[in-house]
RNA sequence: GGGCGCAUAGCUCAGUUGGUUAGAGCGUCACAUUGACAUUGUGAAGGUCAGAGGUUCGACUCCUCUUGCGCCCACCA
């Protein structure tokens, strides 16, 4: 492109897609193009239960933003992209959208077969539009890697670890109270419970009028199937029944046999101080019933609520009814009797399923369990002490095996939940998924082992034969697992395990992790618990915890709030470089953050002003300079300033980055960008006539800017440097350029053009007028050093002429006063606003004086104040003291003036 | 009931081991529009850092308590 034809706006749709395709082709996406020290991050794989919201628009800039960086610094750089097929998540999506179309109980109209291709049609239809947002977004991910956590990799690998984990004793099938989902017609773990706060009604009463204690209960209608009542063992009231049992007929099929246990878990405080013990219908109970097993003193189980949730026949009377009816039923029957003693409103929290929404009920099941707590056959230690090791000691007391959480007060959310870890309950009654691979022999009548052997097979294959009755016969477990079993082993099974792979040996453990902190539990726990198990390593060597994306006002997005934005509309919109760097500026580790549009103006506006940056660079700089642009034909101060400060900024920018702040990486370049480099330093360069420098400087932002906002600085680099921008190297901070005393001395130019525009603007001189100042100084070096500065002064504040300092100005001028610098612009001032306008600087500064002097004459302070603090605090005390001074003396000037 | 986070300018947020006259972006106000950029430039206004104690020579920063908001966990049926 002629240098004449760079247009005035970026406009980004203009190139996003050819750069991105340009990427592509390189085949720097792919690490076995790239040499250097392996770098691996895994992107979680987004569900395909729908597209990319914003979140995931966060998510991808974060990881391209350190995948992009670790490129640029030589590394070989490995970004696996891949969705997950989210198996009950999917199901649920699918199955709503059918029954709006009419189809009332997809699972029983369609079937298996054909609900499952159905769904399958929905998650590749998902998975399409999610890969191509991906793209969008401009991540730099290896496509060729591309992996599903439903495909025949991935598959193979669950498969092996469930079978691994089965046959060493810790995959098990076990009868308990489980979570269900009527609506979804399947289990769900402790994880994903969503408890939601509503007021229900506690009633007190009892079983039968001669029944000696009394009880409570939001659910009436469950304690159709008690069988105990627990007290505490000192409750005074109720020792004498312990040990009793009482038979009470209260319409279940038969009359229940209540037994009167004591248990120290019982409040005597609450309520009446007695607890009906459900077996069947509460996890809680359902401990006391297997704690009364191992006593040898059994309370019975009653199943009185059915997995369609209605009652059971063991309800008696109540069968059939829904537990809503059974509830109104039984509470009318305990008033008609006489039972009810009270009825009162009371908050309580009750678990819903955070897929199908509905109460969740507490059913007695055998399910498939992952023992946390069992020893691992040969290794001396439970799935949990590996997952404590892991963020503890390392794995083994091995610290290169230990993950760092960022930020580190999640370590403690993790090892509080590890403490109180139950077993994971896998299986799922949802089709869409991995089924269990597990096969029982049929070979008998009723479908049951001719030997009754009860010992499924674990196998993805069907088994030969059953090694009790020799059948041939097998079904396979209808269930499918918990989608956390698959995802927990990504980062893995992205690499090719169980296969001993290239990539596994080269990439694993990965480098860098992050998440947001609401899969903490569900994902970044499994993960380690996989990793730890199956390779008896970590699965990552850094997780970066980020928080929630929240709109304008700070609620989440959703699709019931109907505030969801899609990330693609924004690129479109603003460019997808605009999109990341709001999206990454003003986000701070672990915390939630906002979105509005404003942001991504002010992100858009940047882009822009990168892009003009390097017009005029590129306008105003002979091409051919280019190459011999590191010998500066002069060294001005001007120039010496800009490369110190760069050469900070290159190290501030880099230690950033390497601490995941990428927030305050991007603010600094940002500003480095804009209020010095441009502001300063291109203003400058119109003065001085610079060109190699401009060049050198805008190569590298470039390279710096190029993790955050990919696209235009590659767009630009076309321009201005050889090659694809995305590989160049990072730029090392060169120390050497490092120049105090230039900083020190430019600040003072500055400081010299700001108060005359800030003199200019109070008084308000047309910015097309022309001033006079004059400089007054008893500093030698600051003389010498704005003498210097002549030129820029005048250009930058619209300066005339400079007099001589020892001249004495004949009128009353308006002065600004810094350091030991007066400078006097010529104006005619009204003398006695100016005098008002001194009198503020003074006083402020007057206050100033005392603070310190305070201070200063505080021997604590000198004597216990580290050296450096004292040494500064006194320099700033000359100092103010000096422009105090001169502030006095500009006031008597004016007196004078005024009495003559 | 336990735990965690947040509270700094009108808004959104920085503030890295305690030492700045407390910062940025957006917004506001004033001025500027023929050469990189109005998606701009220049300048300005705006904060007793939620409140109260404490530690310290020194606290936005550390400790305790209080208030408000948010989140997570928990077998008060």
């Amino acid at each position: 492109m002629p240098k004449s034809d760079i247009p005035k706006a970026y406009e980004a749709r203009q190139y996003e897609d050819q750069i991105y395709a340009a990427w592509e082709k390189s085949g720097f996406f792919n690490p076995d193009n790239l040499s250097g020290d392996p770098y691996a991050i895994m992107m979680p794989p987004p569900n395909v239960t729908g597209i990319l919201h914003l979140g995931h628009a966060l998510e991808n800039t974060l990881m391209d933003t350190m995948a992009r960086f670790q490129r640029m610094r030589g590394k070989k750089v490995l970004l696996v992209p891949g969705t997950d097929h989210a198996a009950l998540p999917t199901q649920a999506k699918v199955e709503k959208m059918l029954m709006e179309q009419g189809i009332k109980n997809p699972r029983q109209e369609l079937g298996r077969e054909a609900l499952v291709e159905k769904i399958r049609d929905f998650a590749e239809q998902s998975k399409a539009t999610i890969l191509s947002q991906i793209r969008k977004m401009g991540t730099s991910c290896d496509w060729s890697r591309l992996a599903y956590t439903f495909d025949e990799k991935r598959s193979r690998a669950v498969n092996e670890l469930f079978i691994r984990l089965y046959n060493d004793g810790l995959i098990y099938r076990g009868y308990r109270v489980v979570n269900w989902s009527v609506k979804g017609q399947s289990t769900c773990s402790d994880d994903e419970v969503e408890y939601i706060e509503r007021t229900a009604k506690l009633y007190t009463f009892k079983y039968a009028k001669d029944f000696p204690i009394a009880i409570s209960s939001t659910r009436p209608e469950t304690k159709l199937g008690d069988t105990a009542v627990a007290v505490h063992p000192t409750d005074e009231r109720y020792q004498k029944f312990v040990g009793q049992t009482f038979i009470v007929d209260v319409g279940a099929a038969k009359p229940l046999e209540i037994k009167i246990i004591a248990d120290e878990h019982v409040d005597p405080q609450f309520g009446t101080g007695a607890l009906g013990v459900t077996p069947a219908h509460s996890p809680i109970d359902f401990a006391l019933y297997e704690k009364q097993k191992a006593k040898q003193d059994p309370i019975g189980l009653i199943p009185v609520i059915g997995t369609d949730g209605t009652m059971t026949e063991q309800a008696g009377d109540y069968a059939g009814l829904s537990v809503e009816a059974a509830r109104e039923k039984f509470v009318a029957w305990l008033r008609r009797e006489g039972l009810l003693e009270k009825e009162e409103e009371v908050r309580q929290e009750v678990g819903t399923s955070d897929r199908y929404g509905d109460v969740l009920e507490a059913l007695p099941m055998t399910q498939w369990w992952l023992d946390v707590n069992k020893e691992i056959p040969g290794r001396n230690k439970s799935l949990r002490d590996l997952m404590r090791e892991a963020v503890t000691t390392g794995l083994d007391g091995d610290s290169t095996q230990r993950v760092t959480i960022t930020p580190d007060r999640f370590t403690k959310l993790y090892l509080d939940r590890i403490e109180n870890l139950r077993d994971w309950c896998l299986s799922r009654q949802v089709w869409w998924g991995h089924r269990i691979p597990v096969w029982y022999c049929t070979g008998g009548k009723d479908g049951i082992c001719l030997q009754d052997c009860r010992h499924p097979i674990a196998s993805v294959q069907k088994p030969v034969e059953c090694p009790a009755c020799h059948s041939d016969k097998f079904k396979q477990d209808p269930d499918t697992l918990d989608t956390w079993f698959s995802s927990g082993s990504w980062t893995f099974s992205t690499l090719g395990w169980p296969e001993p792979t290239k990539d596994l040996q080269t990439f694993h453990p990965t480098d860098w992790m992050q998440m947001g902190y609401e899969i903490l539990y569900l994902w970044l726990m499994r993960m380690i618990l996989m990793s730890s198990y199956a390779l008896g390593e970590i699965p990552f060597k850094e997780a970066y915890i980020h928080g929630i994306l929240r709109d304008k006002d700070g609620k989440k997005f959703s699709k019931s709030s109907g505030n969801g934005i899609d990330p693609i509309e924004v690129i479109e919109q603003y460019g997808c470089d605009a999109l990341r760097i709001s999206l990454l500026i003003g986000i701070s580790p672990g915390n939630d953050s906002r979105y509005f549009v404003e942001k991504i103006e002010s992100g858009r506006n940047f882009t822009n002003k990168l892009w003009n940056i390097a017009r005029f660079v590129i306008q105003s700089t002979d091409s051919s300079v280019i190459l011999s642009a590191s010998e500066g034909s002069r060294n001005t101060l001007a120039d010496r300033w800009i490369r110190s400060r760069f050469a900070t900024v290159i190290q501030e920018i880099t230690d950033h980055l390497e601490k995941y702040e990428f927030s305050q990486a991007g603010e600094k370049l940002r500003d480095f960008t804009w209020n010095e480099f441009a502001d300063w330093y291109l203003e400058i360069s119109k003065v001085e006539q610079k060109n190699g420098m401009l060049l050198q400087i805008l190569r590298e932002l470039l390279v710096l800017w190029h993790p955050f906002m990919p696209f235009v600085t590659e767009v630009i680099w076309k321009q201005v440097g050889e090659g694809l921008l995305m590989v160049q190297p990072w730029p090392i901070a060169d120390a050497s350029l490092r120049d105090e005393q230039a900083e020190q001395d430019f600040t003072l130019v500055q400081q010299a053009i700001t108060s005359i525009r800030n003199i200019r603007a109070e008084y308000k001189v047309e910015p097309k007028q022309l001033v006079n100042i004059q400089i007054q100084t008893m500093d030698d070096r600051a003389a010498s050093v704005l003498m210097e500065n002549v030129e820029n002064i005048k250009k930058l504040s619209r300066v005339d002429a400079i007099l001589p300092s020892t001249a004495t100005p004949h009128n009353p001028s308006a002065i600004a006063v810094f350091g030991s610098i007066t400078i006097h612009v010529s104006l005619p001032v009204d003398v006695a606003s100016e005098k008002t306008r001194l009198q503020k600087a003074r006083e402020e500064k007057q206050h100033y004086i005392e603070m310190t002097q305070t201070k200063l004459e505080n021997d604590e302070f000198t004597s216990k104040a580290p050296a450096r603090v004292v040494k500064e605090m006194k320099e700033k005390f000359a100092q103010a003291k000096n422009e105090l001074s001169g502030i006095e003396h500009q006031m008597s000037v004016l007196d004078n003036h005024r009495a003559s």
